[in-house]
DNA sequence: CAGTATCCATCTGGATACTG
DNA sequence: CAGTATCCAGATGGATACTG
């Protein structure tokens, strides 16, 4: 495989990880491994994220057919948010590239400051 | 493990997706997957990528621990870049996810399509 | 409750010119 | 050859206010 921007395939690659790179994507994706969850229930679970990009993030999820958005029509509105069967595969790949970081946390920081100090 | 951004832990996985989501990170990563590079010939390889581009990703990389980066002092300049041990168990680890991407591709894209022709 | 709309600061990366 | 320096456009995402 090539990974050169002007193939086809790579363009493929690239939006998967601008989906995956971004900054709430994999944090949802996360907070989705047991089951259902509803869209206040999700604010709550990961810290820092506003209304604004939750919604943005589970959109895009949505779109590329990695979440399932439920709509009850009740009030007040009631919406469920789980992912699809795609959705668990990403999040079994996406995890074990997070348990590299993990490993190799400690390796990469060390490698920093040892280049910051040497560089200035 | 916790994916929320104020712990100690998440913050070390941002930096790796920071790093590996990235335009070119990746890219450069698999150029060198079969051994060292000189910074002209990864330029040539990597279609689209601007020179100072090629620069800052190969810099990040080297404080990173991740590519070693090795100057000749001969002249004209020649400088080699390798993969480290850890740098190719970025390579194994990441090429999962993109290997995801690929077999994925037409379902996202065919996700995306009946999204956007349902909702406008 | 579950959004939408608007505005704005910051970050990323491309183009271009110059250099030891 | 292998960079550095500068400038700038577009994308990303945070704050805030409003709504069915």
């Amino acid at each position: 495989m090539d990974l050169n921007v002007h193939d086809e395939m790579t363009c493929q690659v690239r939006d998967v990880l601008d989906r995956v790179g971004d900054k709430w994507t994999l944090n949802v994706v996360h907070q989705l491994r047991h089951g259902t969850r509803r869209f206040t229930d999700l604010k709550r679970g990961i810290d820092g994220i506003s209304q604004r990009m939750l919604t943005v993030t589970l959109r895009a999820l949505e779109r590329d057919g990695l979440v399932a958005r439920t709509v009850h029509p009740v009030v007040p509105p009631r919406v469920d948010y789980a992912l699809t069967p795609m959705g668990q595969t990403l999040l079994k790949t996406a995890w074990e590239l997070i348990e590299w970081a993990q490993t190799h946390a400690d390796d990469i920081a060390g490698a920093r400051r040892r280049y910051d100090s040497t560089a200035g």
